[in-house]
DNA sequence: ATTATTCAGGAATGATTATTCCAAATTATT
DNA sequence: AATAATTTGGAATAATCATTCCTGAATAAT
């Protein structure tokens, strides 16, 4: 029988997705993702085949590390609104936390990559589309409990929402302070009242 | 006397901008900047020095470029308040009838370049502050006509503003529908009232 | 123990990269 | 016409790139 595999191919995920989170897709050789999850270089081409393919890989890692602290935020015992809120404090004080991350992954791939590789849209789209449909499930909550009362259906919140989180990425890119992210929550939050 | 210079420098600039834009700093080579701006080797070379330093004058051309439409907005009769409408429109509907274009040249150098390069974040954080300004204008303008009465410092405002035009060009990167782009703007729009 | 497989490490390949440099042609002024 | 600078075009350089391949060691089940 064959020998396993001693390498866990979710953590040479994680560190491949931080280097091109890091540098970007182009600007990363193959020599920096070898050294940023540890693994030889045979490894690497045997497991995850070439570059382009293994960045496929780490974006859809990261999307569903995403994904999972959604889910952590979906299982709390509160109402929609305040999952809202929780979500948004989570991500802004996250960019506030580590000022040299490179941003969001998946903003940076939008950014480089989305027009140029139809697979990389996909994933973003379907995050796109995934975390639209959990905010509208939590602006419905806060609805059904008389916490919320909109003019608008709440898929139009939730578009709204996902753009202003994708904007506060690309604000802390641009050099936007604490101060400046911390209210660009407060005014979107406040402005569904 | 010397010969004069044939090519017009901010020409070059916007066709280099261009395919910047395009494909990204690291994802462009010279070779395709040659063939962009049309211009020979030495020239380039001798006239914008290395690839970096092109990079750097491409995204200040492209920086004055939008300044030059919101100056255009300015001059307009119009209130404020029209004057946001108007940008936002003029915004999305490029996004719309460019679908091919890559988004903006300054987000996706903040995704690519602005943790590595400071000349890169700071030329993006400059029109943030100028945008940002600009809005602060306008919101005050619609104010002191008591076209719009806002409960927090118009400097919130615009700063929420700001963030949301950087969301709309992530999420046209994203596969976001037209449909989608104009519920946005409508949502913030109506936000501000 | 044998065997099938994966591991590490690095050499080799071939393409592409940014940049420098040179030679010849072009052009505008004196 | 002479001069000074810029033009084009491409050769040359040296570095880096992604990828393939090879060798030998390690490992787990038969």
């Amino acid at each position: 029988m064959p020998r396993t595999k001693k390498f866990d191919k979710t953590e040479v995920l994680a560190a491949a997705a931080s280097i091109f989170q890091q540098k970007g897709y182009n600007g990363t050789s193959m020599d920096e993702v070898l050294r940023a999850t540890g693994l030889s270089r045979s490894s690497l081409y045997d497991s995850f085949g070439d570059k382009h393919n293994l960045y496929i890989q780490s974006l859809e890692y990261y999307k569903q590390n995403n994904q999972a602290l959604s889910d952590k935020i979906e299982e709390k015992p509160v109402n929609g609104l305040q999952k809202i809120d929780f979500l948004f404090k989570n991500v802004v004080d996250h960019l506030i936390a580590h000022p040299d991350d490179n941003g969001c992954l998946l903003v940076n791939a939008a950014a480089e990559m989305s027009k140029q590789c139809f697979k990389t849209q996909q994933v973003i789209c379907n995050n796109k589309d995934e975390v639209q449909e959990l905010l509208t499930g939590w602006l419905n909550d806060a609805q059904s409990r008389n916490i919320l009362k909109l003019s608008k259906p709440t898929k139009n919140y939730s578009q709204f929402l996902y753009n202003t989180l994708l904007g506060l990425r690309v604000m802390s890119q641009s050099g936007a302070t604490k101060q400046e992210l911390n209210n660009v929550v407060k005014v979107t939050i406040d402005s569904l009242n």
